[in-house]
RNA sequence: GGCCCAGUAGUUCAGUUGGUUAGAACGCCAGCCUGUCACGCUGGAGGUCGACGGUUCGAGCCCGUUCUGGGUCGCCA
């Protein structure tokens, strides 16, 4: 291959290189055999460049590019000419090569399916042959992509003051949070390493430990089931910061941002970006996450409705709850079939069913509820919601909001999606701060760290966290956009003390936090500066940067549902010896 | 763990109420073709209808189970 050197990229070249004598490598995209002409167009990662050969060309060259077929890999040399015929629809259209050299370097077997852009095969197939489809050109774009955002990430943070530290693999396992991967210790047999959730304790060390401003393009590993938007394994943008309060860290990540969408995509994102309180996003959206590219907001009418006939409204009120509606001024439209169908829908957020009234064109109303209402209370919802003819009011009771959030504030995104109310082109950035320190776990009959328990509750609410945990706030926020949570962080305890009542608070004695968290609580005792930080889903990230809505489109070589990988068949058996000497003995055959 | 959707040629799909030999396009193979660029023309090969079981005179189609993939609820500090 010594005299087989490529001495440019097939997508590069221009009239201007006309003349030249170059020489490229690549695949085979296609063959077109005119008889005495024979064209080729050369494909690699850059673009493509037709190749030709005709009565002017050796003959056993020409006689070599007869055989060709598509994905054959080959190095062709030869003088780079204008096209008698050009082609406006792609880069190179101007030219061709004119081959005086051609070598076969690999040959190749049908593929299984064609290696075009924008092509429709099913997910297991393109998976399997996963080196096949990273070859098309959206999926080199989309890798491609995913290169330029870290490079930006890296220079971003490093003109910042950042260092780039990285932080074990193997680690300890933590109770609370995510299930941890697992990995046996053949040294310590019947001990365990866990695969980090996140590098958080140890970036809040290095804080400690006195590097200011950390950075780790870190992967993580959470053993939980899969989303579009979730993978078992996945990379984080991992920060953290000393001497900083919430204001500090969400004015370095805006200039994050801006730089990052400038940089890769020439999107011009406004900052400062908006905010909303936690509890402002789930009053008036119904999620921590709200898209806003459409406005139907949730409004409260547990007020109208708290004395009237209709049990179902009434007793949910009594009961503690709360009845919510939407108002959608163009729902009307939507057929009785397709109304009953988001009621189907809500129950899959444990919504006991919908409430709603149509507004019809004609002044007649028809609803599922009113006729339980007086008029009074009918029309003060109608006033409410701003009700004109053709809107469609949907009411969600429940006697947990959490509950009632959970059901309207997807509801709202359904009834958007399917009425096309989404500005498909806007990007709202939106900052969700002043999160609930607790979350009551209905399993175990506790509060838990609803974030995690290194944060620092709100200045002002300190006292709540034992008085009343439901109240109490942390200095924790996300960066949401278009209703995907982006990334999220918080300002941490950094002192033993805080940290040890934040570990009563959540129900563990000295003893039970001295052995889980022994290290970070000794640590702390040597002068923890006040940090904070904060990770961003990388692959999320990327995802909206290329415009897509799956996040497996962005990484190279990502799991199925059930957290296979279908390409290698991960995971694997492994032999008896292997097992023997880890100690282990399967209760399930293999 | 629950719910929903899909599975027919290499690929993407069509397939009538359950009825003779399961079709199309692209791809593939062969032949022809000197300006194509999704080349064109002619011909050809290619199917356990995901699997198993059931109903039926008869199943790609109906029923059950199961496998695979996708979406989602729970879960994801």
């Amino acid at each position: 291959m010594s005299n087989l050197k490529r001495d440019c990229y097939c997508g590069d070249l221009r009239a201007s290189d006309v003349g030249k004598e170059i020489s490229v490598c690549g695949w085979v995209q296609r063959r077109r055999d005119l008889g005495h002409l024979i064209f080729v167009d050369l494909r690699d990662r850059s673009g493509i460049l037709q190749l030709a050969f005709d009565d002017d060309t050796d003959r056993d060259v020409f006689e070599s590019a007869l055989t060709l077929r598509g994905e054959y890999v080959i190095y062709a040399q030869g003088k780079l000419r204008e096209r008698s015929s050009k082609n406006p629809d792609i880069p190179t259209g101007d030219v061709e090569l004119e081959v005086r050299e051609l070598k076969i370097f690999a040959k190749s077997e049908t593929p299984p399916f064609e290696i075009v852009e924008n092509s429709d095969v099913n997910d297991a197939l393109r998976l399997k042959y996963r080196y096949l489809d990273l070859r098309r050109p959206d999926m080199q774009n989309n890798i491609a992509l995913r290169h330029k955002a870290l490079r930006v990430v890296r220079q971003y943070f490093d003109e910042n003051g950042f260092y780039e530290i990285e932080t074990p693999i193997l680690t300890k396992s933590t109770p609370e949070g995510a299930r941890d991967y697992l990995v046996p210790s053949r040294v310590h047999q019947g001990k365990f390493y866990a695969l980090p959730q996140s590098p958080q304790q140890y970036k809040q060390l290095l804080m400690l430990a006195g590097f200011d401003r950390y950075m780790q393009i870190a992967r993580c590993f959470r053993d939980e089931d899969l989303r579009a938007d979730r993978q078992p394994e996945f990379t984080q943008i991992d920060l953290e910061m000393s001497f900083v309060d919430v204001e500090d860290i969400i004015e370095i990540n805006e200039g994050f941002l801006k730089r990052l969408f400038f940089e890769v995509i020439g999107l011009e994102v406004q900052t400062p970006m908006q905010r909303l309180t936690w509890r402002e996003a789930m009053d008036r959206y119904g999620s921590d996450k709200p898209d806003l590219r459409f406005e139907l907001e949730l409004c409260d009418i547990s007020d109208i409705v708290a004395n009237c006939e209709f049990r179902v409204f009434s007793d949910t009120i009594s009961a503690g709850g709360s009845v919510r509606m939407i108002y959608i001024p163009n729902g009307g439209d939507l057929p009785r079939k397709q109304i009953d169908a988001l009621g189907e829908f809500v129950k899959t957020y444990g919504a006991k069913g919908l409430a709603w009234t149509k507004y019809g064109e004609d002044g007649e109303n028809t609803s599922s509820f009113s006729r339980f209402l007086s008029d009074e209370e009918n029309e003060a919802i109608s006033q409410r919601a701003g009700a004109e003819p053709g809107g469609l009011l949907c009411i969600i009771a429940d006697a947990k909001d959490d509950t009632v959030f959970a059901a309207l504030g997807a509801l709202r995104c359904e009834c958007a999606r399917q009425l096309g109310l989404i500005k498909e082109d806007e990007y709202r950035f939106l900052w969700i701060t002043e999160f609930p320190l607790f979350e009551y776990d209905e399993d175990e009959n506790r509060y838990v760290a609803r974030h995690h328990p290194f944060t620092s509750a709100m200045d002002e609410d300190m006292d709540l966290i034992e008085n009343d945990k439901g109240a109490c706030r942390a200095k924790a926020y996300d960066i949401v956009l278009n209703g995907t949570e982006l990334g999220g962080g918080s300002i941490r305890i950094n002192t033993p003390e805080m940290q040890m009542r934040m570990f009563n608070a959540l129900g563990f004695t000295n003893e039970q936090a001295q052995e889980q968290f022994g290290h970070l609580l000794e640590a702390f005792k040597y002068g923890a500066p006040p940090h904070g930080g904060l990770a961003y889903g990388l692959d999320r990230l990327v995802m909206h940067l290329a415009g897509l809505s799956s996040i497996r489109d962005v990484i190279a070589f990502p799991k199925v549902q059930n957290a296979s990988e279908l390409m290698t068949s991960t995971p694997d058996v492994v032999s008896d010896s292997q097992l023997s000497e880890l100690g282990i003995e399967l209760t399930v055959p293999q």
